[in-house]
DNA sequence: CATAATAGTGTCAGCAGCACACTAAGGGTA
DNA sequence: TACCCTTAGTGTGCTGCTGACACTATTATG
């Protein structure tokens, strides 16, 4: 059923940067392009706007479908719009952000209707249309957010270790920090909650579990935040 | 000349919330809308993308159409495409957001098709469409960004004194701050050029008149900026 | 029971943030 | 021309955060 407008319209597209972490490895996940243009090129999973749903759940719906993923943080990035980012005609991108704790689940997701894998942001090939400079600015606001709101627990599972949320930043900010100062800061936040737990099965002295509190997270929002680790 | 595609589309506009000082008061740049929907209220300049444009090139054209002003620092904000926000069918809209010096302009620019004033960000009267919902995210974003980035030179004429610079700070975030401490943290960033000159005609001491050294800025951007003033 | 691996902890020096009040300069006015 | 009004311009001391730095504790394994 065709649709006719008085002036051309562009076409409108979501496109989601999932990132992920695996022990101490930011990931991103690609999907590999089943059709032309760029058949066989890794590219974001993303897909078209429907006229009913918001871009919001648009982004949702398509990262569900293509990846499986659901459930995940999800941000807005950027809106991409340049003359020819698209070859089929003129495509506007809205560019989505999303960290997802990989915990339980596989490192191959599946796939609804093409190939989808992690991969290392430091290791990724040359990818489909303008992908490539939205990963670019996606890794870039992860970075710029990162030094003024606690994100590390979005990436991790919902107890973990302080040795965990350190590597979460260091994975990100691809530095290494001070064990007894990260510590310190990141507890004098006050938003980590102890939960009396211990790490079970390790071959070493276990480590003591926390957990994200919520309630004291917001109050800190409220104030103006400044965790510069 | 009707454009025909097989999936619907939505419309596509872009929305420019325009900053702009005015001895102290933050204003916002509004257009009085001539036509249907929302009539006679006031909105932020802005309309179609056009197909052989980019947003950034939308954004710039509408501003001068509507407004009569060129030349300024825009930059994208956010992309707002909820259902039902343009009673006309659904419509995506690319925001963005200016800062404007308003040295020699007269407060009341000139408007191509429609009446354009400028408001004090603290007394804006109800907007049409999501437009009050839009302009709350430009205020936030100005208030963020100006935290790390030396954003005032936008808003000023190209010699300043640095009672200007701090009004400016003083407006964008709602607060005072001490003359000496003001002064010490900005000149200690080293982007302030003394230019030797003092202001003219004023019936007090005359303040030594400076000037953005966008060379030492870069430099600072690089090794990333923290202004907390 | 020795080893290997990671958890967990305190101090000190330096610097930045913030509070705080007076003198300097210049035009206006009586 | 003397006084007044207005804004420019400057320094110090306290406090708390930042960052450098090294050893002991705990647990599984061989």
């Amino acid at each position: 059923m065709p649709h006719t407008y008085e002036h051309p319209r562009p076409a409108l597209t979501v496109d989601c940067v999932v990132f992920g972490l695996d022990e101490g490895d930011l990931k991103v996940m690609l999907i590999k392009r089943g059709e032309a243009p760029f058949k066989g090129r890794w590219a974001l999973p993303g897909g078209f706007v429907r006229i009913e749903e918001s871009l919001d759940e648009a982004a949702r719906r398509e990262l569900a479908e293509e990846t499986g993923l659901t459930g995940v943080f999800l941000e807005q990035l950027y809106t991409f719009g340049a003359i020819g980012r698209d070859p089929r005609g003129r495509t506007v991108s809205v560019a989505y952000f999303a960290l997802v704790n990989l915990e339980g689940r596989d490192v191959r997701a599946s796939a609804d209707a093409a190939e989808a894998a992690w991969f290392s942001v430091n290791d990724v090939p040359k990818l489909a249309f303008d992908h490539d400079e939205i990963l670019a600015t996606a890794i870039t606001r992860l970075r710029g957010k990162v030094r003024y709101v606690p994100i590390g627990f979005e990436l991790l599972p919902e107890r973990f270790t302080l040795t965990q949320l350190q590597h979460v930043y260091e994975a990100v900010l691809d530095r290494e920090f001070d064990k007894r100062n990260f510590r310190k800061k990141v507890l004098a936040l006050g938003i980590l909650k102890d939960t009396g737990e211990i790490q079970q099965d390790v071959a070493h002295r276990a480590a003591r579990l926390f957990r994200f509190d919520e309630a004291a997270y917001k109050r800190l929002i409220k104030k103006g935040i400044n965790f510069e680790v």
